[in-house]
DNA sequence: CCTCAATGATTGACAAGCTCCACGATATCG
DNA sequence: CGATATCGTGGAGCTTGTCAATCATTGAGG
């Protein structure tokens, strides 16, 4: 790796900051930022909810970053968290029907929020540059 | 972005996490982290040194960050801090000897502990993902 | 049935990174 | 010369990432 601009590694690493950077300030205008808007997605996609363990492993996070991020969503009346029906520790977070609407709102903002950054690259590549993204994401399990 | 899966800042994110992980145990029997090795790469690369602002440009670093990174590189006696001819200022941080040896060995470590999670794609997929980062990194500034 | 290890959520502590702001030294432009 | 900008540096504050400990609950095995 003689060249810095040839590393994975560190194209990965800067590539994420400026597309992080833009998505936050896309979402700024809902108070949110990109690990709410997260959080919100997933809640909001699956119908029962989907429990905190879940949602840490789904998104790479400690369960304890988890907490904060639902506590936060919750008291902006986003999500909230449903008992299990066969679980008593477990707690399903949902989106209610006003988080359904602003994730809505939110998914057109960060979207086109993530076009100033990703804007060079024409619709087939960018298909390209996830489908290789999501191979690596998955493949570590 | 109805699905997370599909959210390219969200794999992006996630993507870069795995590879920066990867990188750092591959670095840590160096004592070095990705970015004192991004420093380092930079320094070396540059046959009269680089300045610090410079190092900050072009990591896409805030320049107190470099500060900081270039002490600890120096404590190691991996770079060391010249002082410009043209400009009293700046500093140009420049690889030593050892810095350079350091530098194609933790290359190379650096390079295989990245194939942990990269290696699902072959290296033409490889090549594909760095050229596509490359332009979204390059039309950044 | 009872014990015990494992699990889910939560909290708190701590290191690492990032961003901003301010300052001293120097450079540059008018 | 004087105003303004730049470079390196230090420090404050916030966000993240990681870890250990705790409590309630579950599920398995005796």
């Amino acid at each position: 790796m003689t060249e810095l601009t040839d590393d994975a590694g560190f194209l990965l690493s800067r590539a994420s900051g400026l597309v992080a950077r833009a998505t936050n300030a896309a979402l700024a205008e809902h108070g949110l930022r990109v690990r709410h808007y997260s959080v919100l997605v997933l809640a909001c996609g699956a119908a029962e909810g989907m429990s905190q363990r879940d949602l840490a492993c789904r998104l790479g996070l400690d369960p304890s970053q988890v907490v904060q991020l639902v506590d936060e969503l919750a008291d902006a009346g986003l999500v909230e968290r449903r008992p299990s029906a066969t679980d008593r520790r477990t707690k399903l977070v949902a989106g209610t029907p006003l988080g359904q609407r602003v994730r809505r709102q939110a998914a057109r903002r960060a979207t086109r929020g993530q076009q100033r950054p990703l804007g060079c690259l024409n619709e087939e590549e960018q298909a390209t540059l996830r489908a290789l993204l999501s191979r690596v994401v998955d493949s570590a399990g």
